[in-house]
DNA sequence: CATCATGGTCAAGCAGCTTGACCGGTTCGT
DNA sequence: ACGAACCGGTCAAGCTGCTTGACCATGATG
């Protein structure tokens, strides 16, 4: 594979990955979620099973545990997310979702379906299917690295 | 296409667009580039034909013209490109590669080549080339901004 | 030639992150 | 059981890369 082919592929893949990113923001933001950056949504994305620690969340997003605790504090001020003791650990607080910050996952679901639509009628979504298991197959899913 | 499927679709783009752009920035890195980021790449990309002003790299990359402006001091303080006066318009200024800028883009094609080499074994070049040619039929390719 | 648009710069400020120091609770070795 | 090291969390200070706002000089337009 020549070098240039290389360049071209890693700005494709950044082009949509960022038109995605962009599309999902602003829909939720369009279904009444003001304040909200994608980085709240990889958060969200962590916390939604059964909450998470600020550690844990720092080493999700690839970030300081400082930082990932000002991003708690952030979206606890706005009422997505609080904190509470943590059931096994007194040290640690567990974060867990509020009932809007559930609200707000799901809006970002619809939004990224919603996102993928002009993909699917493109590519047909079997095409579409295909190349997000490729896409699976090939990324090691690390902590989400905000990469420029 | 369900929800989550979406959800997934997008997780995975980012994390393989990351993934690549990460490993193109170590691999420029260990080729003795200090100091370079992502961001500078994509400036590298538009410069590289034939130049351009400080607007245009702003309009690329998605930022004020301010910060372009300040992108390309950091470029000609790590002499990676030079301003020279602009054979059109007296009030701009072109901005091109010098000889290390043009190193240093060589320099990235070679690390994205070694990036994608995994994805290659792993898919087999045909593959890869339909995902690429998926992935731009898909994005639209507008301005590179950062997405979180 | 007056007016407005455009490329660029200077200056100030801010958001989101980092490093460093620290406290309280937990875990482990002996 | 007990001291040492470890780990989760917070406070504080600082930095980087960006933004907004004001401004100047040149170019385009009626």
């Amino acid at each position: 594979m020549e070098n240039s082919e290389a360049i071209a592929l890693t700005a494709a893949l950044l082009a949509a990955a960022g038109d995605l990113t962009s599309r999902i923001n602003d829909g939720v933001v369009a279904r009444g979620f003001e304040g909200v950056r994608p980085a709240h949504g990889f958060a969200f994305a962590r916390l939604a099973p059964d909450g998470a620690t600020a550690t844990d969340l720092a080493a999700h997003l690839g970030v300081t545990k400082q930082a990932a605790s000002q991003l708690v504090d952030e979206l606890v001020r706005k009422g997505y997310v609080e904190r509470r003791p943590h059931p096994a650990d007194a040290r640690a607080r567990l974060v867990v979702l509020t009932e809007s910050g559930w609200a707000c996952t799901r809006a970002a679901e619809e939004a990224a379906a919603d996102a993928v639509q002009p993909w699917v009628e493109l590519l047909g979504e079997g095409e579409v299917r295909v190349l997000c298991d490729r896409l699976r197959r090939i990324a090691p899913y690390g902590p989400l690295r905000p990469t420029w």
